[in-house]
DNA sequence: CAAAATCTACCAACCGTTTGGTAAAATTGA
DNA sequence: TCAATTTTACCAAACGGTTGGTAGATTTTG
């Protein structure tokens, strides 16, 4: 049996840079198979269509988040607000480095009209994140609250990275979580007080 | 017969309403033409090419912005927070029901690597948006956190139009125009509490 | 060898754009 | 005023090129 040249973990990272840059419609299966150094004929030999190899590339990024970034909110070998710090640096990694965090934004903006099979990783990775962080705002604030806080943390994140992209001003994410950060150190302080005094 | 003729305001009108829900690389020139009640070459009558035509319509956009939106931030007939409010009530329209407001992001983030003659009609867009916006909180700050904040707000504001349309929830929008002009009374009561104190 | 992987060649459909042509409307000139 | 002329608005068809996708021959590999 011959073995494989070209691993699929390969080919999806592959796809994600192209797909990053060029978005879904901007994409051709021509410039997916030439970043896997193949023919476009050759490509269909690993993928059944364009479309469910973005919705591959979807799931696998999805996961891959839930498991190395999103889990960080419940290391249970991390104070709170460690976790919350863990998080904002692997999250500055992956928008300015990486340039991957905006990718899911991107995506769902360009396709939730035209294409709805992509809807739900999209939706599912948001819904992941703002889980994870409202599971964290728990230890400082009501459930109710802790959802609205995440949900709002995610919103202001999202607008900075898509705001550092078009103006092309690095700044705007570094203070976020700066911001963010700040803040849960400031309900934690609250939350004290209020045990102190009632 | 009278035949009607196309005005340019129906034609950008109509044309615009076709990239917001498709996006730019998702439009053909055929649904652009059908849009206005023309067949695909016939629409060559009244533009030059199809990236012009976008071009157009984001000229278009920034003007009515600035003119009808953001020019709120200097009505002299209005206190501060009454500006503030207004913009607010303002936004809300635009993001909710003309569904106006997030086209520059949409546009800008499919386009950004392809087609760079939109970037700066783009970037002039939020920049005189966070101008006007930090015009209006140099009232309550000094210069340099008038404008920090001023893009702060409009991150948020972007973020929370993105998450409401790919999660689908309203209540995004909502609760960051209440908390933007919440924190602008305080910013307030800070500022008169130093004038007295200081 | 046989299976797996890749290439070449080729679709039909669509892309943005151009063309040749045709009526109707507006303008001109007497 | 009214016919001659020009301009406008539009269409059907076609352009060269690209799209996502397929078929079959060819190469690579265990």
């Amino acid at each position: 049996m011959a073995k494989p040249k070209l691993d699929r973990k390969t080919l999806l990272k592959n796809s994600l840079s192209v797909f990053k840059s060029r978005g879904y419609h901007g994409t051709s299966v021509n410039d997916l198979a030439a970043a896997s150094g193949l023919l476009k004929g050759s490509i269909y030999h690993y993928i059944e269509s364009k479309e469910s190899l973005m919705l591959e590339v979807l799931n696998a990024l999805r996961d891959h988040y839930v498991a190395k970034v999103f889990s960080k909110c419940h290391d249970e070998n991390l104070t709170p607000y460690e976790r919350l710090q863990e998080l904002s640096i692997r999250a500055e990694e992956i928008f300015t480095f990486e340039e991957t965090g905006d990718f899911f934004v991107n995506i769902g903006l360009e396709t939730i009209n035209s294409n709805p099979s992509f809807a739900k990783v999209i939706q599912d990775f948001f819904k992941d994140w703002i889980g994870s962080l409202s599971d964290l705002y728990r230890h400082v604030l009501d459930e109710q609250d802790a959802i609205v806080q995440a949900e709002r943390v995610v919103a202001e994140l999202e607008g900075s990275v898509i705001m550092m992209k078009i103006l092309g001003d690095v700044n705007y994410l570094k203070r976020s979580s700066v911001r963010v950060l700040n803040e849960f150190k400031e309900l934690e302080k609250n939350k004290i007080s209020k045990v102190y005094n009632g």
